[in-house]
DNA sequence: GACACAGCTGGACCGCCGGTCCAACCTAGG
DNA sequence: CCTAGGTTGGACCGGCGGTCCAGCTGTGTC
């Protein structure tokens, strides 16, 4: 009946999702507290609840956004492999950025942007020509190394925020893999977190090839 | 001076350990309060911390008991490649009866469960002949793909505890998935998670031989 | 056997959390 | 002007992880 908002800076579940994305980033997930939520938006917490189950369906609402996000802007390419490779690294990026977002995907395979991953992933499965049981099987794996990957990251990124405590997180794992195997502790030493998770994409991508080979016939 | 323990039925760790790891598989990871845990070991909550940091450390203690004993069990096989599929699917086994180790282990890249893993799965590489950045990029490929799935096995564990429950999931999964490819929606209607799960491990083992064998010269 | 000691134990207590509830409010329609 | 209903803000609740401390209990010493 009535006109759907009364005024257009008033309470939105846009705006709360907004602001929760702000706090995520600037200040961490355990500074996302519905308390904190209320000061930033200079409210209070029924007003909240009009607009918003609760506070994992604001999680999922925001990390929902940075996927889309994401998936719309690395979807046009015209080789599935390379879109693969974008759409990976896109998410990569946002999570990377966005840290949360990470421990967020981990936390519930049914939630939209999960959806989101599967879909885009299972395309451009069926664009590289892998269908059938290959297809899910192919894009079931992708989808964990992407989500394991962000996972682990975005945990790493929680715990050593800054370039020292990175530096002596991979120091200790160098020293506990040194008596094994000294050459992989020397390559920890420079290693780029990014580059190993294209290097397994791309191991991702020679294995659906090499097993599509030679299984040629139905 | 005097003896470690004065009881052997006296508070120790291991028992807390071991009580955290009842109440984590009879009732699941949200049951997990330092009430309940005080009320099965009939004690208070000093003593507790008398033998445990917090509450994270626990959980850390309690997924690294659970992977350890994973891992000791599997270690034997001749075959490195056929180790590394059983070393996986002790992993998913493991998370299959105890879904919480799943969401733990996504949850801190340093705790001690997630650098055994990485350590068993980096000697089998060198077993299987992958040396050098290419073992570490393949180590990280497969430790964040079983790392991925078992969180989101783990999830979906969590999501669809019963049967029915996960009828119902599979089948909106389907629906949503029947306009794009009606092939995947029939796939997912007799969906083994097991199996995928080993197809993937599969994927990645073939994508280490296939990048191997065109890259001859160290 | 008495004693002092040190580590262990249990429960009261604290601040904070997510979520509920309701009285006051503000705008649209009559 | 009044009424009605969605919107707002804050008081309130039970429960959480973690701290603290007074007392207990087993031990080594004499």
């Amino acid at each position: 009946m009535v006109c759907m908002t009364r005024r257009t800076d008033a309470l939105s579940r846009e705006r709360i999702v907004e602001a929760t994305i702000e706090i995520l980033d600037t200040a961490g997930e355990s500074a996302l507290t519905l308390r904190a939520l209320t000061a930033h938006l200079s409210t209070g917490r029924g007003a909240l609840y009009h607009h918003v189950a609760t506070k994992d369906d604001l999680l999922a609402a925001a990390s929902d956004g940075v996927i889309g996000r994401v998936l719309a802007e690395v979807g046009g390419h015209e080789d599935p492999a390379y879109a693969i490779r974008a759409l990976a690294l896109g998410i990569f990026t946002a999570i990377d950025g966005h840290p949360w977002v990470g421990s967020q995907l981990a936390r519930d395979p049914g939630q939209p942007a999960v959806l989101q991953i599967w879909t885009s992933v299972g395309s451009q499965l069926t664009r590289l020509g892998v269908t059938g049981r290959a297809r899910s099987d192919a894009g079931s794996a992708l989808v964990n190394y992407v989500l394991g990957a962000a996972a682990q990251h975005a945990a790493g990124a929680r715990r050593a925020p800054d370039q020292a405590a990175r530096q002596e997180y991979l120091q200790a794992l160098a020293t506990k893999w040194a008596g094994e195997d000294p050459d992989a502790a020397e390559l920890l030493r420079d290693h780029d977190d990014r580059a190993q998770f294209l290097a397994g994409v791309d191991i991702f991508l020679a294995g659906v090839s090499a097993l599509r080979k030679p299984a040629g016939s139905g």
